[in-house]
DNA sequence: TTCACCATGTAACACGTTACATGATTGG
DNA sequence: CCAATCATGTAACGTGTTACATGGTGAA
């Protein structure tokens, strides 16, 4: 459903490419959002039968030729009335969060290692957020332009979740810990009951 | 995939009926992983033609009978095997931000009433985590049995995130709000490019 | 020559949601 | 009598992933 205006909202800022789509869904906008060239095609496709994209064939030496798609005027107004519409929040849905529910239930060292590991993975989204934010705002804090806007927002909320997660990892190892030294001198069976 | 392990973790704690099930997984633990019936009763059969649960069928008056579920002891291990494996962060696939993302290229005072909206949803959510907190863990930091401690961890993950993105919302807001009065002015056309 | 990049798809499957369907008991 | 709660499902559909498939160009 909203894949659909993903690729609205970036064709209306320009004329893109299927294979450009797909790159653009792996980078700044994919830190949040990704889909795959799979996907993306067929949907593409969708969008024109539905008269809310065009499409042009431009021919390339030296590439394969490609198809360019734009946004048409029925195409912004579903973006725009999308943009504004009401969303709850989706921060459902986690796999990780899911598994430590059951942290209590096994080894706490075994279990700290893992959270460890998962640790390292938001750390690199922080780096990778706080990279975005520094190219993606040259100017500084002011000067951005109306795509430069909403991207910065969307990064920066990227910063605020993935610093606030870094700061949970940091409490739930220090939890770990403390019940790994509250379990190691009665526990023979080594704690486990999972 | 997950959702067979969300249905483990849940049946190590206890034996449960799949209308039992349903309602956790929209409680607590459903705060970040949420099931409709409609999914889990078809699931239970498949967990149970796969030997992770048995079941018995434990007949009730004045009211209808029940099929309850137990975790076996491959149910036990899948579970623990799943608990301790890697997974990727996934704050991925966000509608919201998507929106957020052509923030720049609707009317300012706009963007900021449906901001203003979602902060709204964050504002419930942090409630229903502290009072989870609260609930949850009665004897106060320490004193956490086996289950509270993963529940607490999850809850306090929530804390975490909502509490940054309400931070979040708040700068959000003010960008738009200067953005608001530095188009203001010039804005014959009301700033509307989407 | 081999690898990476450009460029576009199809098919099968897994996962999740919506809508529909049934039927008993308890409390207001 | 009507609504809510207990209890369990089926069917259709939409979305997303994995695997498979093709073929040209440019650089090392």
């Amino acid at each position: 459903m909203s894949l659909r205006c993903a690729l609205l909202a970036q064709l209306n800022v320009e004329e893109l490419s299927g294979y450009e789509l797909t790159r653009r869904l792996a980078g700044s906008p994919g830190l949040f959002w990704q889909a795959r060239s799979q996907q993306i095609y067929p949907e593409l496709v969708r969008l024109e039968e539905q008269g809310l994209l065009t499409s042009r064939v431009v021919e390339q030496a030296s590439r394969p030729d490609k198809r360019l798609y734009a946004i048409t005027e029925p195409g912004r107004d579903r973006l725009r009335e999308w943009v504004l519409s009401e969303s709850p929040p989706s921060f459902a849905k986690d796999d990780f969060l899911m598994k430590v529910w059951s942290y209590g239930m096994v080894d706490p060292a075994a279990a700290r290692r893992a959270l460890s590991l998962h640790r390292t993975h938001h750390e690199l989204r922080l780096a990778r957020f706080e990279e975005a934010a520094r190219v993606g705002s040259p100017g500084g804090a002011e000067a951005l332009d109306a795509r430069q806007f909403g991207e910065q927002l969307t990064i920066h909320a990227g910063l605020h979740v993935e610093r606030s997660l870094l700061a949970w990892c940091a409490m739930a190892e220090e939890w770990l810990r403390e019940r790994e030294t509250a379990m190691r001198p009665s526990a023979t069976e080594k704690g486990q009951t999972a």
